[in-house]
Formats: structure tokens, C-alpha cells, sequence
DNA sequence: GTCTATAACGGGATAGAC
DNA sequence: GTCTATCCCGTTATAGAC
């Protein structure tokens, strides 16, 4: 790999265990195997090396998840697949944790990939329901704008109490519970199942 | 208000704000309007008045939300009360961002009271929901636990969503949408009102 | 209790040799 | 392209005077 690659590379991983404001430029140097005027040979500084890490990350999280929408099945069946996608739980989500860095939400640069990631993917599973509702499967009372906002929120919350128990469990927990309460709107579903 | 408070208010407000990696000592002496040698005879360092300063904001949190949980009414309604409690909600969640802390996750002791937050708040709601079950007012389909870890998840992924959007919305579309679901299973309830 | 000095260390970057 | 040297500043304290 590339001396550019592995700096990026690097930056994700470290971006992903410990933020922006946690991840030093010598860390990440370290990490990649490379000196100094490398680095800054290749990148202008450690806001360019974070822009780049960040929408690559973002690139990959919106193929992961075109991946699982776009199988054959039901609305529900194809939320599933996405919800139950196997997933490092523990480490929560690499974008969906930038969120809470001050300085990449301070700089509309580092902060457009990570908009635009949740605002695409809402909008991907509000469609994915509204297909849902519109052959029939789904109740049409339910609004799929709602309930894409409430699944993404699962998922990304569902990360949170992970961390914070240290353990899936409470992930797990949430999944379940959102696609029980999914499954009493599915028109052919069954409540008690 | 004496300076070990003013200190701990000023470290309040800068996790909340910055998290604990992007908070300086300096800084919260600033705030504080505090000299070095004051914050470090009134504290050990900047973990111990973390410490202080996490403590109270769980306190704090878990009142807040037993206010809304100890009011009479159905169990959908009170859960309903803290869903739709006021909330600074691009601020995001003072205790639900530690989580994203590195150095926070990896003390023990500073981790414990975010911890216990979570499982306490899981756990009270769940109790709520198994006691409206119990009333009849719910479903007996619906898995309490698995519901109350939902419920919580939507509020922490509710404020990853707004903060990257730079926008409520999302968060209120989240809570809309999981109420809808919940509304379903409310025995007494009806669908599309 | 609060203040000022001091210090060891790391963050983030530039300069110029090779 | 990569390396080492250098720089300035902020972090996180400690020491001791007042």
C-alpha cells in the first residue's frame, strides 16, 4: 500500500477509536509507518487528512447499506437486513461519532460528508417504506420519513448504550424492540409471533 | 456560589460542550473565573473534577426524567412526557457524549455514573411499559425491556441525527415515529388518528 | 485559599538537507 | 518523497510565596 493510502487508513482508525480532537498527527504517523515531511508532504495538514479519511469512510458506510436495501423482499425485510448487518457494535459508528467532535461540527468542510451520509441514508429507508406501504405491506398510517428518522436513530443510539454498558446486549435490545413494533404495521404480519 | 461550585459548573458546561479530551484545566478555570492554584487545592485534577462534574449531571438527568415518569397516566402517555420533554437537543445528550470519550470509557471510575445512567433509565422504563402491559393498556406481545432500550436509543440516536443535520428536525421526526409505532400496540389505541 | 512562577511534555506545523 | 531539526504554543500539572 501506498504511503498516502496507509496515512489515510491510519487516520480512519484512529479517527474511529478516538475522534478528531484525540487523534494527533504523530499518532497517526506512527501508525502508518511514516515520517513527518511524508505527511505533510502528501497532505496539507491534519484537517486534509481527516477530510479525505472521512469521506472515504462515508463512501463505504453508504455501499454497505445500498447493499442490504437492495435485495428482494418485503420493506421490513429489507430494514432487517440492514438493522441485523453484522456490525463492531462495541467500537459504535465511525461517522455517526464525529457528531460529537467539536472541531470536525466547527468546520463545514469535515462536517458535510457526515450530513449528507444521514440525510442520504433517511431518505434511502424512507423510500425503502414508502415501497413498502404503497404495494400494500406496510399500514398506511405509518409515515416513512418518521419511522427512517427512528430506525437510523436506533441504530445510532443503539451504539451509545453499548458503549455504555460495554457490552451489545442493549443493542440487540433496541433492534428487537424497533422491529417489534414495526412488525404489528406490517399488514400481512402476525402481532404475537 | 463558591469557587469548587463555580468549578464544577464551568467543568458542567465544557464536557457537555467539548467532551472531556477537548476540555483543558485551563479553561475551566477561566469559566470559573479561578486561578490554577484554586482549582488544584479544591481538586486533585482535571479527572477528579470531571468526576464531581459527571456525577451531578446524571443526578440531575435521572431526576429530570423520573419528574416525567411519576406523573399519572397511561404508560404510553408518561413515556410519551419524556420523549417530548424539553430538551436542548442540537447540544446533544451531557451524558450520552461521554461515550464517544476515549479517555473517559477507559477510567473505570469516570465511566461507572455513565453506565449506571443508562441501566437505570432502561430498566425504569421498562418497568413503566411492564406495568402498563400489566394494566392492559399494552399489547402482551410487546417485549418491555426490548421496548425501553428502543425508547432510549431513539433519544440518543434522535440527537446524533440533529447534531449532524445542524437541525431538530430529525430528532423530533425519530420520536414522532417511534410514538406512531407505539401507538399501535396501545390496546386502546387507534391507528391512523 | 489564592496567586504567580516554573517545568516537562505533546500537538501541529515549517524548513531545508538529502 | 522522505528525513531530521526546529519552533511556538497549549496541556497539565507542581512549588512556593502571599
Amino acid at each position: 500500500m501506498s504511503t498516502p493510502e496507509r496515512l489515510i487508513e491510519s487516520t480512519r482508525e484512529l479517527l474511529w477509536e478516538r475522534g478528531y480532537v484525540g487523534t494527533s498527527p504523530k499518532a497517526i504517523q506512527q501508525r502508518a509507518g511514516a515520517g513527518q515531511g511524508s505527511m505533510y508532504h502528501h497532505f496539507s495538514g491534519k484537517p486534509d487528512l481527516a477530510l479525505a479519511a472521512i469521506r472515504r469512510t462515508a463512501e463505504e458506510l453508504r455501499a454497505a447499506a445500498e447493499e442490504r436495501f437492495a435485495v428482494p423482499g418485503t420493506a421490513v425485510e429489507r430494514v432487517t437486513a440492514y438493522l441485523r448487518r453484522e456490525r463492531e457494535v462495541l467500537k459504535g459508528c465511525p461517522i455517526g461519532r464525529l457528531t460529537q467532535d467539536p472541531d470536525v461540527m466547527a468546520d463545514p468542510v469535515l462536517r458535510a460528508p457526515v450530513d449528507e451520509t444521514f440525510a442520504w441514508l433517511r431518505a434511502r429507508i424512507a423510500d425503502v417504506l414508502a415501497e413498502g406501504r404503497d404495494r400494500g405491506e406496510l399500514d398506511a398510517g405509518l409515515d416513512p420519513a418518521d419511522t427512517a428518522s427512528t430506525v437510523v436513530a436506533v441504530l445510532q443510539g443503539g451504539y451509545v448504550l453499548a458503549r455504555a454498558a460495554g457490552s451489545e446486549e442493549p443493542f440487540r435490545r433496541a433492534v428487537d424492540g424497533v422491529l417489534g413494533l414495526l412488525a404489528a404495521h406490517a399488514t400481512t404480519g402476525h402481532r404475537a409471533d
